[in-house]
DNA sequence: AATGAATGAGAATTCATTCAT
DNA sequence: AATGAATGAATTCTCATTCAT
């Protein structure tokens, strides 16, 4: 399991313990997006540890309330999706780099509107470090959006309020619905039409 | 708090009791949905009979469970919503009526959607009177969607299904976001643009 | 799992489950008084349900946290004193009156302390009913002093705040040692005569 | 239970390691002491650990339980007492060693009390290394009172048990009220009146 | 010998639901 | 039919103590 490392403090030797740790932290992590992610009901910190296979005090060393958790959780997401919209700032087609990062949001959201839900159960208020995770992923998505208007894909007359609200409610909708891929398709086009330039 | 009352039998009708008893199951629906629309968190069932004026034995009895209770809040609030659209069903203008009435639902969703997730939390399965009542608003939605599209209004080659989930989504975003009129507006225009009929 | 109690309510009876709900209410304290007197040991609230043979959340429906059941335990405890206090007020030999309150005090005193230990620990600060109580038990102690100080039977050069600490301190001498009758008259017959006039 | 650990023979001095240890454990008590001395709340062994510099499990190691910590905090106390008690033996003025020294362990007071209930809350029992310290240092108190009585500067009829009774009392009425200097020196004119020399 | 991560047994508090009157 | 007191099963979080390195 462990790596066999330095015995004694030799000098080499380093935080075999703390990879331990880390792969918790991680496991903990992945459970919870998970078990949160299931949205409805709300999920205790207690059944997360059991699927984690740790104590119910190891979560709570890691992530000191449940709100902590959440953030956490929600974070990490924000920072991914973040990352991809990062990506795709420099792709050649710009229209399509926006609607399919809008696609692929969408695709993405149920588990995590899920999260969210309970993050606001768990009185989690928007100062936390998942709120600006969500900021910067609202940037990159805005930088998208700049890039699909300049390049005459998505009409000029919208601005990302709106059109990060829109974002949001049709992800919402694909959440609890789970609509399948056609019906999301279909909703998409619609909203498509609607972002696209008049004539 | 309150005595029995009117316990002496009123001769031909026992319908006083009654009465009695329906005005409270009014105004514990009453209490209900404003209780459970305020939304976010999840308000308890005595805080229900508290603000309602009666005890907490009385809501049970009324509705055997909370899903019961929400569901009841919920189904009455559906079924208003219905009485309305098919209000408009004979409206002059189709296109008047259907825009009219998805902007409304819109509007009024923030509540509703307040309940519906307190209806989840509480373990409500899509099996109930709620649904139901949801099923027959949508039904009378689709009806409103069909005159409108034979006005040609709304484009033809969109169905119920995408349009309902769209409706559902922008009210989602309207719920949490409390977006103020104008990016209602703003929000609403994309959708009507991407109903609108190719050209 | 009731106790039949108060059974007997028929005749000008009224409030029966008040009767039986003021029962548990006293049973509680009672044996609250008795667990958290026994000092020590940080007692829960779940031991002060059993043995008062109810379950823990008619405890917390009669005292809403911890704090609130150790405030009403320690007010009663020191209203009970201040009204033997009171009750001296019009003794006809005010030297005995106080003497024998401040022994009643001591005798009275290791059950107290106990409790007092447990509000601390239980976060309760100064400003609750117990606090109340114990100023209006000073005031009525200061009362008794006064008096046996214009008979003569007390230094005059002495004040409230020093015999009242006094009296706390040979109070919580005689709650961890319990030293038994004997030495605590002696420890008074020292104490009595440091308060006695200087000749 | 325990590791054989340190098992290879390393043949000449051990005793590098124990002076590491050695200021690991003298620093660790130091710690203990000013944590617990302050008192009220019940502090955690963690707390300790971390503001002595050293891992949790350190503090485990060098005693085995809380209690022990506690134990081993208080007995360095009431030896550091007893040694003064006993330096006094021989002073000039036996009046003014024993008054003196009353004065000292009442001033003392608070952190020691602090410490003893933090004991007790962990379930100890009279019966470690503290109950011996203690009982040492009630003897050489009992040193001074004798020299003082056979001075002519205490009165001749109380014994040990009552004046140390009548010390601890005063301890903790100090303890708990703080009451500043000021007070506390009226406290002890009435104990020192009480315990001089009838006429 | 030292470290810090992991653990499980509580503890306070809440809430939907039932019972006795 | 109405009341409100009682209930016990959760839930979040803490802490002394042990384990693996």
């Amino acid at each position: 399991m462990n790596t066999p490392a330095g015995r004694r403090g030799t000098g080499g030797g380093v935080r075999v313990q703390r990879a331990d740790a880390r792969a918790n932290r991680a496991r903990i992590l992945d459970v919870a997006e998970e078990v949160f992610g299931k949205g409805g009901e709300s999920a205790s910190t207690e059944e997360v540890a059991r699927l984690a296979g740790v104590g119910i005090a190891t979560v709570f060393r890691h992530f000191p309330t449940k709100t902590a958790l959440l953030e956490a959780v929600l974070a990490r997401r924000f920072d991914r999706q973040r990352e991809q919209a990062e990506a795709l700032l420099n792709a050649a087609d710009p229209g399509q780099a926006f609607l399919g990062f809008f696609r692929y949001l969408v695709a993405d959201a149920p588990a995590k509107i899920g999260i969210a839900e309970a993050l606001l159960d768990a009185g989690g208020d928007g100062g936390g470090e998942a709120a600006q995770a969500s900021t910067e992923l609202r940037q990159a998505f805005g930088a998208l959006l700049q890039r699909a208007q300049q390049a005459g894909v998505i009409r000029d007359d919208v601005e990302l309020p709106e059109v990060y609200a829109l974002l949001v409610g049709v992800s919402r909708a694909a959440a609890r619905e789970h609509p399948g891929e056609q019906m999301r398709a279909r909703l998409l086009t619609i909203v498509f039409d609607g972002l696209a330039p008049r004539l």
